[in-house]
RNA sequence: GAGCCGGUAGCUCAGAUGGUAGAGCAUUCGACUUUUAAUCGAAUGGUCGUGGGUUCGAUUCCCACCCGGCUCACCA
């Protein structure tokens, strides 16, 4: 499509949200329903696991893709937050209660048993609640769909016919991709036992498109017929995948690495019912410190709460921003470089805007390009960034020894005598993740050494020293001179080598701050309780 | 077997719609400080996987190949 299509826009912007905007428009382009139906962008949602990172990333970025359409149209598109809660449960999740109540349930739609927590009218309505409550917590736009709801009202009845028509050309495309032993047996048709209540997986004996029903045989051999319209049955996902493009009219809608053959599969689908598949992202999968992919059920890889304890949501956000296409690992040491780079981000869009030197389409193709205009959708709030880097903060963290926000806040002071908490308000949280990630990451790996007995001598007349200056006001320069005065009395040679030992013994660290003013940062009583617990040591 | 992604400084990576490349960390040196750190400044460091092609010129485009990693092939 040409270039000037694209409202007030000299070029499309580099950024790979417009190039896949501009897919978007030219699949919209080549539609036969030329009505002006805002774009429709799927986001689908396995039903039996909570919302995770992944979840997030899929979202996000979804987000950004329309966020860029409309950027370049001004037309009305959606998210649809798709949520499969009629699918079978398989098997019993190990991390929620009455396993024993779920047991009796296995092989239900989700949306039929019981909600073990007891909070909903059933399990699936309790996911459900929670992947909304997931996506509103970082304020995604997004209208919600329940397979069950959408199943139930008939919405899927005129594709569900269609797919009677076409059945037998499905179960051949898709049968080419089994085993044998379930190509016996497969259908996209899964009826609803109406007895069991229990998805069930089996042969259609007869198919009657003009009725609209399915007769099949129980394990029993209990014939049944049904009608496939109103919830009755369900089709097995990839069908289901695509008969909902068709349905409902999607146009776009981004999966993993992981699902490449079943885009495949079920855009074939999709065209066989007479419908075009959406556009399709295939984005990489996330991998552990070790490559491996991330799995719910393996637990490895990085929780999006452990992600959100040490750094803020928009650093999880450029993470996700940067070359989906591309394999990343997602793990604790990618977090304080996500976040740094967000905060230049900012920092850059905010002298951007103000930039008045730069011509207008220069300057906004770089707007355009800047993930945090992504992040922060479109409009940068006030007091965003921060003057300092979460890289620095966790140098400071790690070389104070931080426990406490005063500590850290000390030293800030110091290097900067304006920031304070009121006037940055990023920096002030980054203070607090600063510590959890020095204290969960940084702390457990220094090396204490033990000090020999001259050092333990000089340690002990330091505490000693410094305890009658408790309760005084002290200077960060009379402390620095004390420490001074007892590494000469006890004829350290040289005397940086009585400094070493402070920080190799007491912060566990080659190098550390100028002493005296740790110790007034890091608090008298609190040097003595560090020099106590190392002379402990060396008697193990 | 099929598919995807990558191979750029010691490490982790960025980048150029073609004119011999950058960042962070690491290393070295310097500034500041009654020693030391943060911080700041500077330097060192790369035939941009291999071989061909297009071109005045390729690491950047095209083709082939090699190496590495991952995913799928039961279910979703």
């Amino acid at each position: 499509m040409s270039k000037s299509n694209f409202s007030s826009l000299s070029s499309v912007p580099k950024a790979w949200p417009f190039e896949e905007a501009v897919r978007l428009i030219e699949h919209l382009d080549g539609k036969q329903d030329k009505s002006d139906k805002p774009a429709l962008l799927e986001t689908g949602y396995g039903p039996s696991g909570l919302p995770h990172i992944g979840t997030f990333g899929e979202v996000a970025r979804t987000s950004w893709v329309l966020q860029a359409y409309q950027v370049l149209t001004s037309k009305q598109a959606y998210i649809l937050a798709f949520s499969d809660d009629m699918d079978g449960l398989r098997k019993v999740p190990d991390n929620v209660p009455n396993q024993e109540m779920l047991r009796q349930h296995l092989g239900k739609p989700l949306s039929r048993i019981p909600d073990p927590f007891g909070t909903h009218d059933s399990f699936g309505a309790h996911n459900n609640a929670q992947l909304c409550s997931f996506l509103d917590r970082f304020g995604f736009k997004y209208e919600f769909a329940s397979a069950t709801d959408y199943y139930n009202k008939g919405r899927f009845d005129a594709a569900l016919k269609r797919v009677l028509e076409v059945h037998d050309e499905i179960v051949s495309v898709v049968g080419a991709t089994l085993r044998e032993e379930r190509r016996a047996s497969y259908s996209p048709i899964l009826p609803i036992h109406p007895e069991t209540g229990i998805v069930m997986q089996v042969a259609m004996d007869k198919i009657d498109p003009v009725n609209g029903t399915v007769q099949w045989r129980d394990e029993n051999g209990k014939a049944f017929e049904t009608q496939v319209k109103g919830g009755q049955v369900k089709l097995q996902w990839k069908a289901d995948w695509a008969m909902r493009w068709y349905a409902l009219g999607v146009d776009y809608e981004m999966s993993g690495k992981d699902l490449i053959d079943s885009v495949k599969l079920s855009s074939k689908i999709c065209r066989i019912l007479g419908g075009r598949p959406p556009v399709n992202l295939t984005y990489e999968l996330f991998l552990d410190d070790k490559g491996q992919k991330i799995s719910k059920s393996k637990g490895n890889g990085l929780s999006i709460e452990e992600w959100l304890r040490y750094a803020p949501e928009e650093s999880l956000a450029q993470y996700m921003f940067n070359a989906p296409k591309r394999a990343k690992r997602l793990f604790f040491d990618v977090i304080p470089k996500a976040t740094d780079e967000y905060l230049k981000n900012v920092s850059d869009l905010q002298a951007l805007e103000k930039d008045i030197t730069i011509e207008e389409d220069a300057k906004k193709d770089k707007i355009f390009s800047n993930p945090a205009w992504f992040i922060h959708k479109q409009h940068l709030p006030e007091k965003v960034g921060s003057p300092i880097s979460f890289a620095m903060l966790l140098n400071l963290a790690s070389v104070a020894n931080a426990e406490r926000a005063e500590v850290l806040w000390g030293f800030l002071k110091r290097y900067d005598a304006k920031v304070s908490a009121e006037n940055n308000p990023m920096l002030a949280k980054l203070v607090d993740y600063a510590l959890a990630y020095y204290a969960d990451f940084i702390r457990p790996k220094k090396e204490y050494r033990a000090p020999d007995e001259h050092e333990k001598a000089a340690l002990q007349d330091l505490a000693q020293e410094i305890s009658s200056l408790k309760n005084k006001e002290v200077h960060a320069d009379e402390l620095q001179n004390l420490v001074f005065s007892i590494g000469k009395k006890y004829e350290f040679e040289p005397l940086r080598a009585w400094f070493g030992c402070l920080y190799e013994v007491l912060l566990g660290q080659k190098e550390g701050p100028r002493f005296g003013m740790f110790i007034a940062l890091y608090g008298i009583e609190e040097t003595i309780q560090l020099i106590n617990k190392a002379i402990n040591r060396s008697k193990t």
